[in-house]
DNA sequence: ATATTTTGTCTTCTTGGAGAGCATATTACG
DNA sequence: CGTAATATGCTCTCCAAGAAGACAAAATAT
């Protein structure tokens, strides 16, 4: 299941981009657009932010703006940064590869082979996609 | 995040349909094969039962052992009933449908048309492989 | 009958998601 | 200068789900 924390997170940046110039966007404005929980919204924006996603103006006229153009915006990056792992088991990821501990061979193991796919078609689509193909 | 009931299901599918005859598996045999926890490995044959993947036999010489083929188990299926939907959000699920109560247009919506092509992808792997293609 | 094995139920523990609340820092503007 | 507007940071709580562990009951081969 996506995370509500990435449904919002990818709902803002659309509405960011949608706005098409610099100029701040506060908070109340997005999460008011967007049905969204203020108050959670705020620590997803600040997780974007501190990724280098949006840069942020405090004080009157203060808000969140994009940083980059939308169409330099890989989804690859933006879920690595909010949902984590692309993979659906630490074995087969990229960035956030684990062994599991229960598995004496990787190469192997038939989740292992199962989820390799899984993870490479997913991986596909997110390469195909920038925050400005996601704009109708 | 794949869960450890779906893991641990596919590999002791993956284990019975390795033995290769219809003699039935005890529950302790698999679990020492692929280092798994008894108890709940026990909780998931069961429903793998349920669901019309596996028969079972009790008493002495008793165990679980596959009912169909393994060239006729497609992982579409496993996935369903052990993880539940393919899709990452409800609003593009085939067989678990739900409206987003925030979304007003999901033909609008960045989210959905993103996870839509997630999902075609995820399930094309899916429907590729059966149990036997998970046998190296 | 008895040992073996599945079945079923109840309980517990931990983790993470989702959000509320409040105090603090920064800035625009009159 | 001062005040209002706004972002930032931190803690805390609530809830659901995952991941088991314990133990009794039912079925069956022998």
């Amino acid at each position: 299941m996506l995370s509500k924390k990435t449904k919002y997170g990818l709902k803002a940046l659309t509405y960011l981009a949608s706005v098409d110039s610099k100029v701040p966007v506060q908070i109340a404005e997005i999460a008011k657009h967007e049905n969204i929980s203020q108050k959670f919204l705020e620590s997803i924006l600040l997780t974007l932010r501190r990724n280098g996603f949006l840069g942020s103006k405090k004080g009157k006229g203060g808000g969140y703006y994009l940083i980059k153009e939308p169409k330099d915006i890989l989804m690859t990056s933006v879920m690595r940064v909010l949902e984590g792992p692309i993979a659906m088991i630490p074995c087969v990821s990229l960035n956030f590869y684990e062994k599991c501990d229960d598995c004496p061979d990787e190469n192997k193991c038939s989740v292992n082979k199962l989820m390799l796919q899984v993870r490479d078609s997913a991986l596909e689509v997110y390469r195909n996609n920038t925050l400005e193909d996601l704009i109708s």
